[in-house]
DNA sequence: AAGTGGTCTAGACCACCAT
DNA sequence: TGGTGGTCTAGACCACTTA
């Protein structure tokens, strides 16, 4: 046999939830049900659940059920935010969008995308702060035709995660990220949002986020003054 | 009960290679047998199993048995070495070992290191290469009573990677580390050792690294230069 | 009390490795 | 061929949540 029972049963499942036969949110069928339905033994079917678990897809609460997996603020703090204040303690940033519009993608964009050349993109800038100290300037990108309707105003007036707002508006569900980092000068640009002097050096992060199947959905470059700050990474 | 049994049969099996009871690189007695020594099934053996072979403290291998983990030049470049040429390729460095001395510790690595005021360390500068351009400039400080006899001839004639120098003549295993990186500038030192200009923009990353039980044994302070290599992280 | 996931068992059979 | 880990099953019982 090619692949293991539990494999397949991991190929369904993740089948079903991309199709959207449970939104996110929403409590799978029990265990028991499930391992009925794709006819195998309880065991196998847990085993398939564990991979989904780990990769964060789903989530198992004893008592109450296997839920498809919803980013919130504590999976964006976690996960996907590595700077810290020099003290230590992780706090979450605060956003403020500075520009967002739709504009051709550039060669280097669509290289990470995979996007054809010509394709249009979703440009936003954002400034975020900690504590009220502005630190780090984001650029993203993403392919127009998966978010299309995504203005300014709904950017902004999002109640939760820019990744919650992926997920719940337009069903874009992000579940790793790969970052590469250099060393880099404050350009004009940074100095002034920033309020720190020019040439000051920064951290040049730039980010490919992926959904299911390791489809890349966004693309981000970040420039960090890392002068009270600095970025974490976990080896091993 | 406080802790399942596969928690407790976990934590028998760390205990014993932790004790040395299997040398390591050496295989352990099979499943059946282990299970029947701590009077558990063979399912809840494997499960406790499966936890130390995530953290990379055993390794199994179908048809010939279950090891203790031993570090490798793959352990080292997959986990341990975050740095990349532009070109995307993983190299093995090359390191050039500068000197080797024993010094009083300074607060902040006895800080680190949970050492106390006055206590010894083994303090190690290394130039690190790629493809022949140097990239990194490293200070590594070791607790001096872990490592005892350690020398510069010890350290420059190890066949293997550092944290298997570490592991094979010092018994400490290197399981994960925490770093923390910043933008700065190139100093004196940087400038001379890797032929680049006073005040280039660079990484300075700060590494702590775990043994078992999560006991802090390295603390290292590298400076990378990133005109052509980047360093990668991975999130989710 | 009923339903869910979490633990644990005992055993069968398969895939792989050494000899 | 014999021993190892890998998969799969069927079922019992426990811990937790909800109503």
């Amino acid at each position: 046999m090619p692949a293991p029972l539990y494999k397949e049963v991991r190929e369904k499942l993740l089948a079903s939830i991309t199709r959207g036969a449970w939104p996110t949110g929403t409590a799978l069928p029990s265990e028991a049900a499930l391992a009925l339905e794709y006819g195998v033994s309880v065991g196998t079917l847990r085993k398939a659940v564990d991979e989904l678990v780990i990769e964060k897809v789903l989530l198992r609460q004893q008592g109450r059920g296997t839920f498809v997996a919803a980013h919130d603020v504590e999976r964006t703090l976690y996960d996907f935010f590595r700077i810290r204040h020099a003290d230590g303690v992780s706090r979450f940033p605060e956003v403020e969008t500075i520009s967002l519009r739709r504009q051709a993608v550039d060669a280097e964009t669509a290289a990470q995308l995979q996007l054809p050349a010509g394709a249009k993109v979703v440009r936003i800038i954002n400034r975020l702060g900690i504590a009220g100290v502005p630190v780090v300037l984001d650029e993203v990108f993403l392919p127009a035709t998966r978010f299309e309707g995504l203005t300014l105003e709904i950017f902004r007036q999002r109640p939760d995660t820019i990744y919650h707002l992926y997920q719940h508006r337009f069903g874009v569900n992000v579940l790793r990220g790969e970052e590469r980092i250099r060393a880099c000068r404050a350009g004009a640009r940074e100095a002034r949002l920033l309020a720190i002097s020019r040439s000051a050096p920064m951290l040049e992060v730039e980010r490919l986020s992926f959904t299911y199947y390791d489809v890349p959905v966004e693309w981000r470059r970040s420039r960090v003054h890392t002068a009270e700050h600095y970025y974490v990474s976990d080896l091993g």
